[in-house]
DNA sequence: CGAGGTGTTGAGGCCCATCAACCCGTGTGG
DNA sequence: CCACACGGGTTGATGGGCCTCAACACCTCG
């Protein structure tokens, strides 16, 4: 069942969590952890469920999305390499909060999460790191909500598009791309709006020329005048 | 300028950030703490500005408040006694994220971020319980901007009172009391509505008999049915 | 080739933000 | 002691942004 494959170090070093490390902690940390490839596609864990592991992504994307009881959802974040995902449950109530789906191939390091709560209290620069990493987050969601609460939906899809080509942007030969697969059903659900409103707007700025959409990933080609929406309006 | 009044070590036992500490680590976050009264309506620190100190609320009520470019706010969140505030910053870009004001007479401690980040590399509990406050409010964000995102005015403004409740409720003749002085504005700054629908749909409730309001206080005479209100429809 | 997931576009209506007017209690200063 | 300002609350009228419903086109994959 564990993979056996001796997880090297060195990866350690890309993921948030453990920047700033001596490499005596890296290994340590490397010594418990298991990598598990993600095919496009897998649940990785569910809403509720409680926290059997703790996971950091290596390689490729997870949308985490949360659905209430009547079924809307909404899409919390989406994860890409380096970045940490079901880690808070560990120290809290032990239930994942959200579903992690991998949205491309994708490879993740997972810890047992008693073996992580006894890392974070042996070295408390990895607790730091940690609260670092939600702090941010928790200050992304606030700004959310402020927009959500008081801006039209135009603007919060401009601010999506740009908080994620901060995220996850490259430059390409007509533009700035967003590297995870997007459908027009995901932009809706992080802007906080309909899949018909993302669609008829996105398809706007496409006319337009501020965009370009090729299968499932988004070209910004101007970025500035995404910004401007963002802003004035 | 400093307080030099002496911390007392068992008022550190209340505050969450301090939960579960061997006596020796309370007296050594004494020792650098400064007391300080915070009178009603005091701006204790402004949105944008570096974060000078690390707050925790001994007593008393403090509102949290974030402003876009455009002057429209939210309420992120109102802190009660033994709650910390404006300490996420110590560890990432270090400015305040957002405006705190006293609402009502308070008392805080305070410490200097560079003692508070020792304090927490030196005892990796303090950091630890750090990300599980911070995870918590994560938490609660996501829930918000999901409610937000996909119900109706008054379930958002319902499920609003019932996490005050939860946060900081108290039996009464006559139902669970909010200890917080909550203006119209305030509770649809946290719904993410206006100051205008949230008073229709308060006095609608107070009409029915859910609801009580009391100069600045609600008093919520049914939590069965507000909390059918929050749920159904 | 059919099925399912996805994207596009039109029509209609409703929730709620906006504008506006007025009331009330409190404090303040001439 | 009255006038006035000011912060806060209530309530009506109106309009528009965008959600909802609906129909159809497209693509991939078994």
């Amino acid at each position: 069942m564990t993979a056996l494959t001796p997880v090297d170090a060195k990866a350690l070093a890309d993921i948030a969590l453990f920047a700033a490390l001596p490499p005596a902690v890296l290994e340590e940390a490397a010594a418990m952890a298991r990598t598990r490839p993600l095919p496009r596609g897998l649940r990785i864990f569910d809403q509720g469920e409680p926290a059997g592991r703790a996971h950091a992504l290596l390689s490729g994307g997870v949308r985490i999305t949360q659905a209430g009881s009547d079924g809307e959802e909404i899409l919390v974040r989406l994860i890409g390499s380096g970045e940490i995902f079901g880690c808070v449950p560990v120290l809290t109530d032990g239930l994942y909060p959200a579903d992690a789906t991998a949205i491309v191939d994708a490879v993740e390091l997972s810890w047992d999460p008693a073996d992580l709560l006894a890392l974070m209290q042996r070295h408390s620069r990895i607790a730091i790191n940690m609260v670092a990493i939600v702090g941010k987050r928790l200050g992304e969601a606030q700004e959310r909500l402020r927009e959500l609460a008081t801006q039209s939906a135009d603007r919060r899809i401009a601010r999506t598009l740009l908080r994620l080509l901060d995220q996850a942007g490259c430059r390409t030969g007509d533009g700035l791309r967003i590297d995870f697969p997007l459908r027009r059903k995901d932009i809706a659900d992080i802007a906080g709006t309909t899949l018909h409103t993302a669609s008829r707007i996105l398809a706007a700025w496409q006319r337009d020329g501020l965009l370009i959409s090729r299968n499932r990933h988004l070209v910004i080609a101007s970025p500035e005048a995404m910004d401007r929406i963002a802003e004035g309006n």
